[in-house]
RNA sequence: GGGCGUAUAGCUCAGGCGGUUAGAGCGUCACACUGAUAAUGUGAAGGUCCGUGGUUCAAGUCCACGUACGCCCA
């Protein structure tokens, strides 16, 4: 056979199978650390792996994430950066810790504590690391260059020792705290959780039926007013009855305005009430009023309104509470206790416009109880079950709650409302529907709840976190000001310590005896060594920062003379997102090592990650970058949206809605997921539904175009010069030879190259690939179909162009389908990678104007003539005679491009007029009267709709210049005269290039008559499409040759004999027999190759 | 319950300051074209611009009220 010049190519293409093998090249070429080491050290892009949590299988989301960590450093590596790519792994921290409850059939904390904590955290270890080998897989398969064998893991003990180092630096600058916060807590993973975690996905708040209570507070004393409103009953309101056992105050609103009512004293709650004014109506009904005669209860209530007080009046008027359980002030510090409060945040919307509060279950309630002196006070343990001193006697002896010792907060709500009722303190109840917050990991209703945490006072740092904000290029960029901006402006202290096992320690100890108060915070191993006289070390003897052998230093209280107190460590561990955003000096464990490294790669050129993050890893790297270094952790970020099902919901395993990833991947390949994902508005911001047919119309709209254009350039390039191949090379830009066509593809090349940079340096992928499917567009569909015929004839400029403009195709798509575009590279240039290649010079692409305007004005004609034809009910196989070609400058299409509109619309003669020297009346063109609204609408008032009823009828008239429409003289920019076909012309058909060129600017006259020698070429030339969809039938090869057995009407064979010519080397016939049968006898074509006359 | 946002073709979405014939891509249908191509070209059908009322010569666009959905917050 032959020698093939450029590679062999398949014509049936399995871009999986390429793929496979490219994947399998790169791994023995180690092509990877060749683009990484081929760039100058000291040019470097800096990017950083948003680590995944690898305790299950890849998803799209990640597949998502992934290519873009791909993409970008591909192309800063194609433009001479060296892109350094560590894989990170997440490994700590609750999802963790319940999925390997899950995998040990645990439930609850009890059974880890019964385990042990070391075994436990064994078991957590290998849960996390379950998945690594499938991760590295899909990573691989996806063709995403990164280095696994450098990669970190958040669960080293470098890596947690840098940890307890930004711990420690934070605690000295002043930035960390412990307090007592009412925080979201889960009862059932028994940890509180921090407030961005609520906002981690949309199941979290879902709708929650609640019993809302009002119930009475008979007033004791106290305050300005306590004389007067002696036993009025304050009606307070509250939705979780489960927290009135530890009722310490109620709170009314300073300008809020209250009214006492006296209720009927037959009804079901006699005596004086107090209530928000405007409320009295809504709880007319159930203080004893009723519609009579006439009058609502409403207004019966209104009229029995007997005082009227600001809220601001009422503070610490006294109220006797509900129950006595906490009535030794002294053992429980609440002398300060069940008073009224002034609160600004207490509306009339719901209730009753006085708010039940409990310290120790609700945000508000603990700031203004913290401020009257009241304290929290829990009723509940870790599970949310009631204390057993509610079985107990209360002070005053009796045992009125005692059911719900042991209770769960939700399930006590029944009893509680049941003994109210009782005590006759129960003025309504009522179910409340509202939207209430879950478990992000399990799904439990959360509680609020007081705890004792650490804090990092992201308030301190808070401004300042703003301005380094401004530093931070967000893509798209209204999350900059928007979703992270304000996010930061509420920013709120972050709870950072969890009372679990798994997870970065907090290095504090603190004395067992508060009569001796002491606290130690530490920064690293070595100082740990010099504390304890030891590293903490595990099971091995290996230095480990894992709990329980962290636990296990302690040592002699120093501050405590009876040296009988310890030092022992806080029992919490760190929030897994400390780790997450520690990542940019934790994984290079600084600043115990690498610190000069550090210095010049943070912040981050580039992250990556899903728009939820601006609560997750991007906040927390931002709050630590500027509390520890004082500059933001990264200068450029996308933040993509979601991916979605194919039925736009959330994606669910149950639910199937979404191809499985490694069908996609055997059946499309790694390429055309890749290019769907990043062709996407998902990138902008937007949602992606995820579809087959969506990643198919990537395969069609580019993959496939690519590979059709570079088979067809191996297909000539191999076989031309008889066989030997033509060795094709980069075109010079100056060469004579270059024909309109090829200089109009290599004008498009060159700005396929701008338009790409562009658009990857600001970061805007779509942009890119929008840019990419337009240019695959015009090659194939244009450039390649046009110039055919030069390939055929073996004209090697043609060749060169072709080769050139693959070439720099390939370079451009490589970071978009690094797969496919190696394959097709390497095959035409035979070098070792497209990704070690240099990013083009658009400059390198000549640029001849005149061609492309020329050539641009020849496609409108081509497209307008093609819908003239359609017009016409003329088939683009019957050739007419004439076509005029009607626009400015005409005479400048003459030559080629007056030969491609009349192969292209299959016209015998095209005649090129100037616009200025023809006619338009003379081709049936008229013109059109348009009233400019806008315009003539203020200067005409009312009367303008009878101009524009005049212009649509017809109703108008132009003379001497003065244009007048129903009855109405119109001034000029009151109206637009525009050209229109306007009659029918027997055997010519017309259509007006306006849309295209402007009013007035061009048209097309099509000559549609028919005589008998076009009809005939017409008929040939459908024969000829007969008998070459035979040959396709008979799976020919293109270049042999035939004898053609024709059979069909005496008029067609006519047609025949007449162009036997043109048949016959159109469809390569050797040997042309026809016959002629009857009248009506079908077309039909049988043919046969000829032996040895293979081309 | 409060704040913000959205509602336009079967689907996804455009529609500065109001201007009378509301667009694009995908999908559907028809026709054409096809020996590198798994393509491609031309066209058609498809709309109560969420509803009601108002302002105006003129409302998809502005205002009010309502409905549905989404997000954020209690």
């Amino acid at each position: 056979m032959t020698s093939a010049a450029h590679g062999k190519v398949q014509n049936s293409v399995r871009f999986p199978e390429i793929e496979e093998r490219i994947l399998k090249y790169w791994e023995t070429d180690d092509t990877f650390k060749a683009s990484v080491e081929s760039r100058p050290e000291d040019d470097e892009f800096v990017f950083y792996d948003g680590p995944p949590f690898a305790n299950g299988l890849p998803h799209y989301g990640h597949l998502l994430t992934g290519y873009v960590k791909d993409l970008v450093p591909r192309y800063q590596t194609m433009r001479g950066k060296r892109v350094e790519r560590r894989f990170g792994w997440d490994t700590h921290g609750l999802p963790a810790e319940l999925s390997a409850m899950k995998d040990l059939g645990m439930t609850d904390k009890a059974e880890i504590e019964a385990m042990g904590i070391e075994h436990f955290n064994d078991a957590c270890r290998s849960n996390v690391l379950k998945f690594t080998k499938e991760w590295s897989a899909y990573v691989n398969r996806q063709a995403r260059w990164v280095d696994f064998e450098n990669d970190y893991k958040t669960l080293n003990v470098e890596f947690m020792e840098s940890v307890i180092w930004a711990f420690k630096q934070l605690h000295e600058k002043g930035l960390t705290y412990q307090g007592f916060r009412v925080l979201p807590y889960c009862w059932k993973d028994e940890t509180p959780l921090s407030n961005h975690e609520l906002r981690m996905d949309d199941e979290v708040y879902k709708d929650r039926q609640d019993p809302s209570v009002t119930v009475t507070f008979p007033i004791t004393g106290g305050g300005a007013l306590g004389d007067q409103l002696r036993g009025v009953n304050l009606l307070a309101w509250t939705t979780t009855p489960w927290t009135l056992p530890t009722n310490f105050s109620v709170a009314v609103g300073p300008d809020i305005e209250y009214a006492v009512v006296e209720a009927p004293a037959d009804g079901p709650l006699p005596g004086r009430h107090m209530i928000a004014a405007d409320l009295v109506g809504a709880y007319a009904q159930d203080i004893g009023f009723t519609d009579q005669n006439e009058v609502s209860a409403a207004e019966a209530a209104q009229a029995a309104v007997v005082g009227r007080y600001v809220g601001k009046d009422l503070a610490q008027l006294e109220y006797e509470p509900l129950w006595h359980y906490y009535a030794d002030t002294a053992a429980w510090g609440t002398q300060n206790a069940w008073r009224v409060l002034i609160e600004d945040y207490i509306t009339t919307t719901d209730g009753t416009g006085i708010v039940h509060q409990a310290s120790a279950y609700g945000e508000e309630d603990q700031r203004s109880s913290e401020e009257a002196g009241i304290p929290v006070i829990l009723s509940v343990d870790a599970a949310a079950q009631f204390l057993p001193m509610f079985a107990e006697p209360t002070p005053h002896g009796d045992t009125p709650l005692a059911e719900i010792a042991g209770v769960q907060v939700f399930e006590a709500n029944r009893p509680i409302i049941n003994r109210l009722k009782a005590d006759g303190r129960l003025v309504r109840e009522q179910s409340y529907v509202h939207s209430y917050p879950h478990c992000w990991r399990c799904r439990t209703p959360l509680m609020y709840k007081a705890v004792t945490s650490w804090y990092v006072a992201v308030t301190e740092i808070k401004a300042r976190m703003l301005e380094l904000n401004e530093q931070i290029n967000w893509i798209p960029d209204n999350v900059k000001y928007g979703q992270f901006g304000k996010w930061l402006e509420n920013a709120r202290d972050w709870s950072i310590s969890r009372n679990r096992y798994w997870g970065s320690p907090i290095p504090v100890w603190a004395s067992d005896d508060p009569n001796y108060p002491r606290t130690e915070v530490y920064g690293s191993l070595d100082e740990l060594k010099e504390a304890f006289g030891d590293y903490p070390r595990n099971a091995a003897g290996e230095p480990d920062l894992h709990r329980p052998w962290i636990d296990q230093l302690t040592r002699p209280n120093p501050d405590d003379p009876t040296g009988k107190s310890t030092m022992r460590r806080v029992e919490d561990v760190l929030d897994v997102w400390f780790d997450s955003g520690s990542m940019p000096f934790a994984q290079v464990h600084y600043p115990f090592e690498n610190a000069s490294w550090f210095d010049s790669h943070n912040p981050a050129d580039f992250i990556v990650e899903y728009i939820g993050q601006t609560r997750g890893w991007f906040y927390t790297m931002h709050i630590l970058a500027t509390a520890l270094f004082d500059r933001p952790g990264f200068s450029n970020v996308i933040s993509h949206g979601i991916v979605l099902g194919s039925d736009g919901q959330k994606m669910s395993k149950s639910l199937q809605n979404y191809p499985d990833v490694n069908e996609v991947f055997n059946r499309d390949g790694s390429d055309a997921m890749r290019w769907f994902l990043m062709s996407s508005p998902i990138l902008r911001g937007g949602n992606l539904v995820v579809t087959e047919e969506g990643i198919r119309e990537g395969v069609r709209q580019v993959l496939l175009p690519m590979w059709n254009a570079w088979h067809f350039f191996a297909l000539y390039a191999n076989s031309a010069n008889a066989g030997t191949g033509y060795q094709a090379r980069p075109v010079e830009n100056d060469d004579a030879q270059l024909t309109p066509l090829d200089h109009y593809i290599l004008a498009a090349t060159g700005d396929l190259v701008r338009d790409a940079t562009e658009a990857l340096d600001d970061f805007d992928v779509s942009r890119a690939c929008d840019a990419l499917r337009r240019f695959a567009d015009l090659l194939t569909n244009w450039y390649i179909r046009r110039s055919r015929q030069r390939f055929y004839d073996e004209d090697f400029t043609a060749y060169d162009v072709l080769y050139t403009v693959l070439e720099t195709f390939t370079r451009v798509a490589a970071p978009l389908l690094p797969l496919v575009t190696e394959e097709v590279w390497r095959g035409l240039t035979g070098g070792r990678s497209v990704h070690l290649a240099d990013w083009p010079d658009p400059a390198r692409y000549v640029r001849d104007e005149r061609a492309v305007e020329l050539m641009d004005l020849t496609r409108v004609v081509t497209s307008a003539g093609s819908a003239l034809r359609k017009q016409a009910k003329r088939r683009v196989r019957q050739p007419l005679a004439t076509l005029t070609v009607v626009v400015p400058g005409a005479q400048s299409l003459a030559g080629t491009y007056e030969q491609i509109i009349a192969d292209e619309l299959n016209i015998k003669q095209v005649e090129l007029r100037d616009t200025q020297e023809v006619s338009a009346e003379q081709y049936g063109i008229g013109q059109q009267l348009v009233v400019n609204a806008r315009v003539a609408g203020p200067r005409l008032g009312k009367e303008v709709q009878h101009a524009i009823r005049g212009a649509k009828s017809g109703d108008w008239s132009v003379s001497d210049g003065a244009v007048t429409a129903g009855g109405l003289e119109l001034k000029e920019g009151e109206y637009t005269l525009t050209t229109t076909v306007s009659e029918e012309l027997g055997d010519k058909a017309v259509t007006v290039l306006e849309k295209a060129l402007g009013a007035g600017q061009g048209f097309l006259v099509l000559d549609t008559r028919l005589t008998a020698e076009l009809m005939a070429e017409g008929t040939a030339r459908d024969v000829i499409r007969t008998i070459q969809a035979a040959r396709k039938d008979e799976d020919l090869q293109v270049s042999d040759r035939i004898s053609t057995t024709l059979t069909a009407s005496p008029a067609v064979v006519d047609a025949v004999e007449a162009h036997a010519e043109l048949v016959k080397t159109e469809t390569l016939t050797v040997e042309l027999n026809l016959v002629a049968g009857e009248e009506t006898e079908s077309t039909r074509a049988s043919v046969v190759a000829i032996e040895g006359s293979h081309a």
